[in-house]
RNA sequence: GGUGUCAUAGCUCAGUUGGUAGAGCAAAGGACUGAAAAUCUUUGUGUCCCCGGUUCGAUUCCUGGUGACACCA
């Protein structure tokens, strides 16, 4: 039985570190699981695995995707699903580590099958948007789909909209596509969370900020400026500096507002994370306990086989 | 040293004609299934600076402290 690692915590907790030397005592590579680091231009702000780290254990998914293309959690399954069938030919063990919550739980225990949107559809749904406003959105998703329409939070325009989308596109309800049941892999999933004090954690996010803008965190948005639009920029660190560069924010606001951000995200993070009761929880300084511990899961496991 | 102003939530402040208080920001919590570092959402936070006095009752009025600020010497 082949075993999938996953190294999960907040932004800025130290996973980057920690997961390389997993991957050398499991003799493994590293698969990406940060959705920003999935961006080749994106390095600075998304703080990804260096040339010198990825010489060091051999990465996957990172910096696949250029600032425009159309991703998403389920397309980044069914990649990870292929890389690992793959990979698993030569590795007993394999390591995914990211803070990436929804793209976690779409390799975990996968994700429903929604029919992708043309780009027409969603131009479509875009435009009534504008013209109509939400209110009226959702009163069409009332009669297209009643059921989700009773439990979707109408203020949520994003929510609105995809459930929409998703019922011209297919002419079926959105309801009668969210199965919500988790599918089995064929590998075992060890999950190893990272935490660290809440105090702690901050003060990491606010030097961890401030080492970004001394390495040119600002270069490097003002460099992919044109594509402001893109959801890749719509990200924590790019979304900031855009209004530095708009002339609309002074600097320090701006990393004030990216520190703040960063910590808000993280809080995010753990409030998905704590109720997922498989999680074996630890603070990154106990890389030893880590490699205990998981040694014994993985002896467990060979002990099962047989 | 003198005169004046101020002292209320973690911060900036509002307010109570005397019945123990509320905004913004910060903070904490929650949701989440094909854009997720996205998107949406809930909630407080208190010796009202201290000792007295007046009063049924003082954070509010009065005396005296303490501290901050401003101006004058």
């Amino acid at each position: 039985m082949k075993t999938l690692v996953v190294l999960l915590g907040p932004t800025g907790v130290g996973k980057t570190e920690l997961s390389l030397s997993l991957a050398e005592m499991l003799g493994c590579p590293i698969l990406n699981c940060d959705s920003r680091q999935l961006f080749a231009d994106l390095k600075i702000g998304t703080a990804a695995p260096t040339a010198e780290q990825q010489q060091r254990v051999r990465h996957y998914f990172v910096g696949i995707l250029n600032l425009d293309d159309y991703y998403s959690a389920a397309q980044y399954e069914a990649d990870v699903l292929q890389l690992t069938e793959q990979l698993f030919q030569t590795h007993d063990t394999l390591l995914l580590s990211g803070g990436s919550m929804m793209y976690i739980d779409a390799v975990c225990q996968g994700i429903d099958d929604i029919p992708t949107i043309s780009d027409e559809v969603r131009t479509q749904v875009k435009a009534m948007l504008h013209d109509e406003g939400l209110p009226a959105l959702a009163e069409r998703l009332r009669s297209l789909d009643p059921e989700y329409y009773a439990i979707v939070d109408k203020k949520n325009t994003r929510r609105i909209v995809h459930a929409v989308e998703v019922c011209y596109m297919s002419g079926q309800t959105y309801t009668s596509f969210r199965i919500r049941r988790s599918k089995q892999r064929p590998f075992r999933i060890i999950k190893v969370g990272l935490n660290r004090p809440r105090e702690e954690l901050f003060t990491r996010i606010n030097h961890r900020v401030d080492q970004m803008m001394q390495e040119g965190l600002l270069d490097e948005v003002r460099a992919h400026a044109s594509h402001r639009d893109s959801n890749a920029l719509n990200t924590v660190g790019y979304k900031e500096l855009l209004h530095v560069l708009d002339g609309e924010w002074p600097l320090d606001m701006a990393v004030e507002r990216i520190k703040k951000n960063t910590r808000v995200y993280a809080k995010k993070q753990l409030t998905w994370f704590r109720r997922d009761e498989s999680i074996r929880w630890f603070h990154p300084d106990e890389a030893e306990a880590i490699k205990e511990y998981l040694n014994l899961k993985l002896h467990e496991n060979i002990m099962a086989e047989d």
